[in-house]
This record gives C-alpha cells, sequence and structure tokens, in this order.
DNA sequence: GATACTACTATCAAAAATGATACTTACTTA
DNA sequence: TAAGTAAGTATCATTTTTGATAGTAGTATC
C-alpha cells in the first residue's frame, strides 16, 4: 500500500495538522466561552506565551478556517475573534478532551 | 490572575502537551485498533516518517502512561505496542476527532 | 510634547522537532 | 561466508516553531 499524504483524507491526520502549535486547544477553548479581544485573550493565556506566537497562532486558525476576525473601524483598534461555523463543532472535541483530560491527570497523580 | 504553568492542572493544557509531535493522534488510532508491531506499524503510518521519529513518538507516548511496551524475547527480536488503561479510554477523544475531521473535510471541499 | 492605548508585523536569535545515515544484536537461511 | 531479519539507538544536520525586541498607526490624556 502506498504511503500518501492523507490531510483532508483521513480525519485523525486532518486534526492533527490543525491542531499544530502548543496552544491551538487551549485558544480553542477560550473562544468557545464567546467572542473574545486579543488582548484579553492573551491575558487568559497560561503562562509566558508570547503575543507575537499568538497572533500567529489566530492567523494560522483563521486560516484554516476555525475562528472569526473581526476588525472594528475604530481608535484604538478592536478586533474580536470567535468561533466559525465549523469552529463551534469542534466543541464536541474539547468535551471530550476536558473528560479525557482530567481522568488523565487523576491517573497520573495516583501513580506519583 | 497570575500565570500560571497548567499542566497537571488543565485538561486542555495536559491533552495537547501530551499530543505534541505530528503523529501521535495516528499512532493512537492505529493502536486502538489492537496491539501492532513496531515495523507493522511503521507500514500503516502516512507518507514518509522515518523509524527514528516512531521510535522517538512511541517512547513519548509510554513515558506519558498512554501506550505499553511488550518485548518478548525471542530473535529476531518481537515488540508488541497497546493502548494502557488510560490510553484505552483516549478513544472517546478519537471517536470525536472522527467525527469532527470528517465534517471539517467536508466543510473545506465546499469552499474551493 | 511625552506617554498610553490596542492590535498588531518584521526581523533575528534560540529552542525544539524531525530527518538521514550508520550501526547494533543474535540468530537463520542461501 | 554473506545477507536477511526486527527493533531499535546514536549522532549530526536540517527544518520548524517559538521567543525577544523594536517598531507602527491614530487618537486621547497628562
Amino acid at each position: 500500500m502506498a504511503k500518501k499524504n492523507l490531510f483532508g483524507v483521513c480525519p485523525y491526520v486532518t486534526s492533527q495538522k490543525v491542531l499544530t502549535g502548543k496552544w491551538s486547544i487551549y485558544i480553542m477553548y477560550l473562544l468557545a466561552k464567546g467572542p473574545i479581544r486579543f488582548n484579553e485573550l492573551q491575558r487568559q493565556m497560561p503562562e509566558e506565551m508570547t503575543h507575537t506566537t499568538l497572533s500567529r497562532q489566530l492567523k494560522t486558525l483563521e486560516e484554516e478556517g476555525l475562528i472569526n476576525r473581526i476588525e472594528y473601524a475604530q481608535i484604538p483598534p478592536k478586533v474580536e475573534y470567535s468561533l466559525s461555523e465549523i469552529g463551534e463543532k469542534f466543541k464536541i472535541v474539547l468535551d471530550a478532551l476536558e473528560i479525557w483530560g482530567n481522568e488523565y491527570i487523576e491517573c497520573m497523580k495516583s501513580k506519583k
């Protein structure tokens, strides 16, 4: 069997590609709560992720079609990010990740 | 609010960390079908992922507790990889990813 | 006039992930 | 005697990702 590029064919490979980066899942989780502005989003991100990285990640997610970016014509600037239609559907993945993630955390605790 | 390291606390951050690498999800998907040997696994991996990378990914997943590695004392060597208990529970995430991934693929097709 | 505000981009350096290649073990088969 | 087998590791080069820093716009406030 030939080895093919399965992006756009296999749902797992496609998902993995879309979820690249250290922060995509957490960004999707924050956006799932509702529209949010750039700086507020950065404040809610864990650790020391820089705005450079956040900016890049948002751009990637937008290009992939998962999120919407709405720019308001005002000074100082206002830009709101929110989930797109397919981004909203991603919530079932977030739900599963929340359940499993918590189980995993418990599981690791009991082993140390 | 102080920015903390949320690994081991937040299920999303923890999941993202565990799913690093280009291939972890696909590996989990293949292992979810049942125990499998190293070379067979490599054959089923997409594209040109090398055995070096596969080896490293498997080691990481094993250290994280998601998979089991069983070595049989025979020549030539036989090693079988399978999902651990918490790895089995990851199937709910795989199910969600399969559903969403397919929706995403359809969604992208209709836009081009 | 200087500083602050928001939401960035550009550039370069540093770190992390991946790939290529060679090598190992201990036995079996040609 | 040489090659083949499975499952790797070690090492170094290359690629990809992330981080640090400086700079931008247009207005409002001190």
